[in-house]
DNA sequence: CGCGGGTTTGAGCCTACTCAACAGATGTGG
DNA sequence: CCACATCTGTTGAGTAGGCTCAAACCCGCG
């Protein structure tokens, strides 16, 4: 099959492991034909029971959580090759609005059918489980950071983290990556307002660290950042030796 | 098996499937034979390579993430029953410090031990993702709080948690529950200084909303509380129609 | 009895919030 | 294609929730 037909997901595979011919045909049933979202439309409710996962094929998705008050956080950012649902496996109704942040496509399809491949497949599985692992992490890391650093910190915490995320996904090598959050949302992921978090990256654009051109940004000196919160690359880290 | 000699890691299965006795044996045999822990003893560190998972017999063990300058979080808190490591499997080194938090005893064995539990028994291990999935969404429903709410709701939050996961686990109906952390402690579950949490201890308990008597705790009005954060008690939600 | 871990109290301060207003983009219907 | 509504970004001024620093206290333990 030729390598631009692959979806993102397969791409995501591959990129830690080799795939039989009968794992790739077996892949491409799961996720079988994908749906076009555009940007806003929902794709888990919270509010109605719904036994499906969904993997991304293109655009961003975001879960969030709210309480009354309008008091809403941004849990999880999903990208291109992302499975959504996997950390929800124990709920009858997902925990969490999950809309699409850009248009986008996304296939969808049965817990039942996951359980399936997951019987022909086992290996894969267990690479998909360590994979959901590296977002686990990446979310404990946020937690961190949202609990402990001041907000210059968490704002740059979290811009490594997705520079990271998106060159885990599709490897580009320049600084620059995409962003399609408002700066509300970069709020509602750190915990901070959009009227401070316009200050931060104007702050930090003043200060040479950082280039914003929506919807892209650019990390001036990576290292130094990483170095200076001890950032851990978790998507680079994986092994996957313990499913062999 | 008489029930005073399971271990807590079946109860807690027990309590959403009935076993068959292959079934029993198999989780014998998987957990394997206890070691005694005292207080803050290692399970895991970030620092060397571990291809292991653990399971908590008795006793609660924490993992924190540190940052230098002090700075430290309590990312998870394990109590009987519970699985650590399922999180991780992506990782050749655990990603955080895991210690013990109370004396207690905990069994260790291989991820290819739970790669063969997980072949010949995959019903059972599919309950046990939908069981690790409850503990994400209450690390989610916790950053949310963390990120949106004042200290003082942060704190019956999490005091909340606590008090639904501690009787999901063994379950006494009192409103009086353990809470062996110290006020340190708590401040780095909640990103608090121990200072502002004694303070806040000290309000509540002063308003009649709580009584502190170390190391347990109780809350009077539990369901106003509830209703005042918009509480979900996901560890009473559990859903396990999928695995079928 | 001295020591260390945990708790308690007080005083002052700073980070990040609130409120308010405007400017620019984006989008939508007529 | 314009007019209006809505969303997003920008700026200023004042505020407060939770922090810092410092010191005392309590209690179990060697």
């Amino acid at each position: 099959m030729p390598n631009s037909l692959q979806s993102a997901f397969t791409k995501n595979l591959l990129r830690h492991i080799d795939l039989t011919e009968d794992e790739r045909t077996a892949l491409v049933r799961l996720e079988g034909p994908s749906v076009a979202c555009s940007k806003r439309e929902n794709i888990f409710a919270a509010d109605r029971p719904d036994d499906r996962i969904a993997i991304v094929r293109s655009g961003w998705a975001l879960s969030r959580a709210c309480s009354d008050g309008g008091l809403t956080t941004i849990t999880q950012i999903y990208m291109a090759g992302d499975v959504i649902g996997l950390t929800e496996l124990g709920f009858a109704t997902a925990p969490y609005d999950t809309k699409m942040q850009t248009d986008g496509t996304v296939s969808v399809m049965s817990r039942q059918a996951l359980h399936d491949f997951a019987k022909e497949h086992p290996r894969l599985f267990r690479l998909l489980l360590s994979l959901v692992s590296l977002d686990t992490a990446a979310l404990q890391d946020r937690l961190h950071a949202i609990t402990r650093f001041s907000a210059e910190d968490r704002l740059m915490h979290f811009l490594l983290t997705i520079k990271a995320k998106s060159e885990h996904i599709s490897d580009h090598d320049s600084d620059r990556f995409p962003l399609p959050l408002s700066q509300k949302d970069i709020g509602d992921v750190l915990g901070l307002t959009d009227i401070y978090v316009n200050r931060l990256l104007q702050r930090l654009q003043k200060g040479g660290q950082l280039t914003v051109n929506r919807p892209h940004v650019r990390i001036h000196d990576r290292a130094f950042w990483e170095h200076k919160l001890n950032f851990y690359n978790r998507f680079a880290e994986v092994d996957f030796n313990w499913a062999h």
